[in-house]
RNA sequence: GCGAAGGUGGCGGAAUGGCAGACGCACUAGCUUGAGGUGCUAGCGGGGCGACCCGUGGGGGUUCAAGUCCCCCCCUUCGCACCA
């Protein structure tokens, strides 16, 4: 055979790069008369650790979509840049002390190295980082905004304290009652914070999810924000001056309300106890604080609780009721209180089981009287109100209605709609985040003149907005970056930054900076003109692009960014800034990668073999065989090593020992992560992408699998030397031919669907099938480079090129399909007899039933099955399938 | 407990109600190649010498025809977690 070059990634990866590098192919221009597309990546952290293969998976998803675009005459913004604030670099810093911008640095120097070797088709021109100085001035602007129309406010409210990383966590960050980041303990407490008033907007972040193209994201937003309808009503206590305010969603059942139930958080607690229960609640009350919020919920369903001793009066009933503290009761939702249905509420019913409260049926499903206190369990359900004076007879809705509007006339409360959601604590007691832009006035002690020398107070209920025009706030320069023990924060400790003087007054600047989210909350916005230091953007680039048709990321950040930079938005929105009421208009969550799979089987100290199910982990977070205190201990295998039996893997050796076989998360502890510079030396960038789409649907969660890649390079090498082989125009074989236009027609609906994988797919079926046929016509190879182009860039390229293409094949038009090339004349259909598949035939697509009947009679298989059978059934569906039914 | 997604070969996964397992990995055999991770060809769900039979978590149902639609159950993963 002749010396044909071979496929060597080595040398065209970087060529092509270079050349994209240079020739700035991606720049988003906009072009009157063309269709646009906005497709966002989110952005990441630039960690240490830099990529794993997890990154590019939703970013070669959303370059695919792009570099389609643009060949189907779309003009593309298509940006990228880094979520640069964050924890790590300042916790590094206090750890080496190299400044927290330095390390941010060479990271954004790593991770753009990276993502270039990738191949994607950035507009690099606008890559942008939230630490950068010229945006921090906008993230400022923004809170400002929110500041000026009371968005933004200080609160001295109970906060997620974490010690250990010496700040306050959001909520979103707490999980059972660990910090997200670290898994440290988090104790609640009151301190000063900057809050926002996100609650303000509850409603219409509920509202506007309606009509958005998002997964199950919407109702994950939906369960967060907790919107529920109800009523609140005040209960008198009995003997005091006090009233006892619930919430409660089911006026309709108050005269079932038997007891009362207050959080142990709640004030009125100490103050109507009576003296015979004040030890037993003051001893209750002290238990659960000490108690984590994971401590109070692993308890489960034992539900627990001590009696006041004081009394209120059911307003409906009029008769007194017993009040309870408990730790069910939830001191930061509603009202921190609850009148107690036990008739008509799981919970309730639960705890007057427990402690021995009467139990009335008030609500009934056909109208019946029922005797509750024989019951097993609740009756949640709506049906007819009974044993309740003027509510009786109505169905649940229209007694709901009729109970409000006496609790209304009665001046007892009102109708009030609740959320779980809760205001966002704004403010963290680190250095390496934006300055909040508000300063306050410093009052000096007696003989101070210098706040920074002496004695003074800083009055935090004068908070002043620094002026537009003076922003940003810069960060000082800081050597030492240890957080305090206190929520001042290390800026507190750069006296001549935090202190200034202005018209002979001293002030001092906030010393707690922005969260994470902050940054995150608009970045999209910025990449419409991220060089404008007039403006936040141009209303033109604004008009050009927005809304983000396709924003691609990580479902960790379902609720969390997503709901705060929908927040943002809808501030921006009121302010006129944005026209929008959604940023978002598509949104898709890649699907986690996990490690390689792996074979686990466990052993006890007796060195004998344990299965899965028979081992369990002690208090000690130990493992030991279930029962025993015999140890444990994992024993990593080969797949090899085991087979499968029965629906589980076992061992070969000892197939009545069962082996786990699972994927795991990557982990740096767990040592599975995998880098893709590595992948990228090994089999190319191309190889790595198209892998890494070809895995399967993009949402799904995927393990990782090295051994595939191969798979996808022997598939890139052989469409190298279909085309680098091409020759002449001579015509293509009617079914290669048909093969093509059907791939083309494929490849490009996958595409639009997001459907990576079958397209992936189809062009191996293609490639396989030109590389059977000895002479490939140099247009079907140049056709052949234009599919792959948008998945293996480099590779579609440089055949591009080696094809006679004169110029980068970024903006050549995207192959078309000849429609009655992509459906077949005739086709191969099944011939069934009573639904099972006995012959087949060759019948055109427009065949009648008497052509089909025909070829049931010529098919010699079927005859057996036909023969001394009367037909019952002639079924012939075009194009598709004969079913004869005989009896 | 609640909510969502999902269960198909040894593995990743295909399949507008119409030939289950496309495509790829691994594996087996042969070829080739002087070999050290990437060549070529063939085979590859299970059972049976075979014609055939059985197979999409389990059980029912609808239909000429069900992985796909309906009902019940089981399991896995993810999210939320006493929200009044």
């Amino acid at each position: 055979m002749s010396e044909r070059p071979r496929y060597t990634p080595a040398d065209i990866e970087p060529k092509w790069q270079h050349h994209w590098r240079t020739q700035q192919p991606f720049r988003a221009v906009r072009r009157a008369g063309h269709p646009t597309l906005c497709a966002l990546d989110m952005f990441p952290y630039p960690s240490g650790a830099g990529l794993h293969v997890g990154h590019p998976e939703g970013y070669t998803a959303t370059d695919i979509v792009c570099r389609h675009a643009r060949m189907k005459g779309f003009d593309v913004l298509h940006p990228m840049g880094w979520d640069s604030f964050g924890l790590p670099a300042e916790q590094h810093a206090i750890n080496t002390g190299t400044h927290p911008s330095v390390t941010t640095r060479n990271n954004i120097d790593n991770f753009r190295r990276q993502l270039q070797a990738l191949g994607f088709s950035y507009d690099w021109s606008r890559e942008l980082a939230t630490t950068d100085e010229r945006y921090v001035r906008w993230t400022q602007w923004i809170f400002l905004k929110l500041f000026h129309r009371g968005l933004a406010f200080q609160a001295e409210t109970p906060v997620n304290w974490c010690p250990a990383l010496g700040t306050v966590l959001a909520n979103e960050e707490v999980i059972d009652g660990r910090s997200e980041r670290g898994s440290h303990p988090v104790v609640r407490m009151p301190l000063r914070q900057w809050t926002l008033k996100i609650t303000a907007y509850a409603d219409r972040l509920l509202d506007d999810l309606v009509g958005l193209d998002w997964p199950e994201t919407r109702e994950k937003q939906t369960h967060w924000i907790g919107r529920s309808e109800g009523a609140e009503c005040d209960f008198a206590v009995v003997g005091h001056d006090a009233k006892i305010r619930v919430f409660t969603t089911r006026p309709d059942t108050m005269f079932g309300a038997t007891y009362m139930v207050l959080a142990p958080e709640h004030p009125l607690v100490a103050q109507i106890t009576t003296p015979a229960q004040k030890a037993a609640v003051d001893a209750y009350v002290l238990e659960v604080a000490r108690k984590s919020d994971m401590e109070r919920t692993a308890l489960g369903k034992k539900k627990s609780g001590v009696p006041t001793g004081a009394f209120a009066t059911n307003p409906a009933t009029g008769q007194p009721i017993p009040v309870w503290v408990a730790d069910f009761v939830l001191g930061h939702y509603g009202t921190g209180a609850i009148m107690s249905v036990p008739g008509h509420d799981e919970r309730d019913f639960e705890f007057a089981r427990v402690f021995g409260l009467p139990i009335v049926q008030v609500v009934s499903k056909d109208g019946a009287l029922a005797d509750a206190g024989t019951w097993k369990e609740a009756f949640v359900d709506d049906g007819v109100a009974v044993r309740s004076g003027f509510l009786d007879g109505k169905q649940t809705e229209a007694a709901k209605a009729a109970m409000i509007d006496w609790v209304e006339a009665q001046g007892l409360g009102t109708r009030k709609v609740q959320y779980k959601l809760r205001d966002w604590v704004f403010s963290r007691q680190r250095y390496w985040g934006e300055p909040i832009p508000v300063y306050f006035p410093v009052d000096l002690g007696a003989g101070v003149d210098d706040p920074r020398k002496g004695a003074h107070t800083i009055r935090y209920d004068q908070p002043i907005a620094v002026e537009e025009s003076e922003l940003p706030v810069r960060l000082p320069d800081l050597a030492d970056f240890k957080p305090g023990d206190d929520p001042s924060g290390p800026l507190a400790r750069a006296l001549d930054w935090r202190f200034f003087q202005k018209d002979g007054r001293w002030f001092a600047r906030e010393t707690n900076t922005m969260p994470q989210w902050a940054g995150s909350c608009w970045y999209y916005l910025r990449f419409l003109d991220p060089h404008n230091d007039a403006r936040i953007f141009d209303d033109a680039a604004y008009d050009d692009w927005m809304p983000v048709d396709l924003y691609v990321g990580g479902s960790e950040h379902a609720v969390l960014h997503l709901l705060y930079a929908r927040f943002w938005h809808k501030v921006l929105f009121d302010c006129g800034v944005v026209k929008h009421k959604e940023p978002f208009q598509k949104l898709v969550h890649q699907g986690l990668i996990l490690g390689e799979v792996e074979y686990t089987a466990y052993k006890d100290s007796h060195d004998a073999w344990v299965s899965p199910d028979d081992v369990e982990e002690d208090a000690d977070h130990e493992l030991r065989k279930k029962g025993t205190d015999l140890g444990v201990v994992v024993v990593k295998l080969r797949a090899d090593q085991t087979q499968k039996k029965g629906g589980k893997f076992v061992l070969i050796d000892a197939p009545d020992v069962v082996v786990d076989a699972r994927a795991h998360k990557m982990s740096k502890a767990r040592g599975n992560v995998v880098n893709p510079d590595d992948i990228i030396e090994r089999y190319g960038a191309d190889a790595l992408r198209v892998f890494e789409m070809f895995m399967g649907p993009l949402e799904a969660v995927k393990p990782w699998a090295t051994d595939g890649v191969v798979g996808v390079r022997r598939f890139l090498d052989r469409a190298w030397n279909v085309c680098v082989a091409a020759e002449g125009e001579g015509p293509l074989d009617d079914e290669s031919l048909r093969l093509l236009h059907k791939t083309v027609q494929k490849v490009g609906a996958d595409i639009e669907g997001l459907r990576f994988n079958t397209a992936i797919s189809a062009m191996m079926i293609l490639v396989n099938r030109l590389a059977e046929i000895e002479k490939v016509p140099v247009s079907a190879a140049r056709t052949l480079a234009l599919l792959l182009s948008p998945f293996a860039p480099h590779l579609g390229e440089e055949l591009w090129e080696r094809l006679g293409g004169e110029a980068s094949l970024a903006h050549e038009p995207w192959p078309t399909f000849e429609p009655s090339l992509v459906v077949d004349d005739v086709v191969e259909i099944p011939i069934q007899v009573n639904g099972k598949l006995r012959a087949k035939a060759r019948l055109r697509r427009d065949a009648s039933e008497a052509d089909a009947r025909a070829a049931v009679a010529g098919a010699a298989e079927a005859q057996p099955f036909l023969a001394g059978k009367t037909e019952k059934k002639f079924l012939f569906v075009p194009g598709k399938i004969i079913n004869v039914v005989v009896g």
